[in-house]
DNA sequence: CATTTGCAATTACAGGCGTAATCTAAATAT
DNA sequence: ATATTTAGATTACGCCTGTAATTGCAAATG
C-alpha cells in the first residue's frame, strides 16, 4: 500500500471537475465530463459515492440533491503523486526528473525558458 | 486503460531488481529483495511470471532454472511513467513541476545546485 | 529404478477499479 | 392521492493486484 487512501485514475478524473469549480451537483459534473469521457451517469455518481467514502469529497444536501466539494487540496494532491514518483524513479530528488528529460531532449524551448526564469529567481532569493 | 502493458507496484520493484543487474535467477531476485521487503518466494516468482506474459522480461533456461532479463529498459520505463505523470497534472511540462516543489519549499539546495548547473550547460549546449 | 528435491507453473482468494444497471425514496405532476 | 420523474444508494461483475499455497515435473541421488 503505497498511499493510505489513494485516489484511482478514474476518480481524479472526477476530482478535477470538482477543483475547477465547487460545490457542484452530481449532473454538474456529470455534464462537464461529457465533452471528456464517455462515462455514464451512474459511472460519474459511482466515482462520486467512492471519493465520499474515502473522505476526500463532502456533500451537503441542498434540495433533493447533494452538493459535493473536494476536501483534499488539489496542491496537496499534486504533491504527493509527484513526491511518490520523485521517490520511486529519481532518487526523491526534482534534478534528475529534469536531467532524464533533457537527455531524452524532451524540454520543450518553454520548458527551458521557463526553467531558467525560475532558477534565476530562486537563486536571487536566497 | 491509461497504459497498454501496464507495470504494476510490486512488478516495478521486480524490475528494480532486474534493472540493477541481469541476467539474474529467480532466486537471485528472491534473494535481493530479501532485505527490502518482506514477499515470500512464492510472490516474486508470480511477480516475474507476471512480468513474463506482459513481455517485459524474458526468460532463457539454464540448466533446471531460468535467467530472467528485463526487456524493457528502465529509461524507457521511467519516462513513461514520468510523461503520463506530467500530462495528468503539469500539462504536460517539466518547469511547471519544479514550479509546484519550489513553492512547497520542496527543492533542496544540491536540487538547485544541480538545476543550475544543467540550465547552464543546456543555455550553452543550445 | 525409485525417491527426494528444486524450480516453475497453476491455482487461489480477497480487495480495488472501471464500468455500469437496477432499486428505492422523495418530489412533482396529474 | 396516485403516477411519474429524478437523484442517490445498492448491487453487479470481470479484470487487475498483492500475496501466496499447492501441484507438477525434471534432475539429482540413493
Amino acid at each position: 500500500m503505497v498511499n493510505a487512501m489513494a485516489i484511482s485514475d478514474a476518480e481524479s478524473v472526477v476530482m478535477d471537475v470538482l477543483w475547477r469549480k465547487a460545490p457542484q451537483s452530481a449532473e454538474d459534473v456529470v455534464a462537464a465530463l461529457a465533452a471528456s469521457t464517455d462515462w455514464q451517469e451512474a459511472t460519474i455518481k459511482t466515482l462520486l459515492n467512492r471519493l465520499l467514502k474515502k473522505g476526500v469529497v463532502s456533500a451537503e444536501r441542498d434540495g433533493k440533491r447533494y452538493l459535493y466539494r473536494p476536501l483534499l487540496k488539489r496542491a496537496e494532491y499534486v504533491h504527493s503523486e509527484s513526491k511518490t514518483l520523485l521517490d520511486r524513479l529519481f532518487d526523491g530528488r526534482v534534478a534528475p526528473l529534469v536531467a532524464h528529460f533533457s537527455e531524452q531532449r524532451k524540454l520543450s524551448k518553454k520548458d527551458l525558458a521557463e526553467l531558467k526564469k525560475l532558477i534565476e529567481e530562486l537563486d536571487h532569493d536566497a
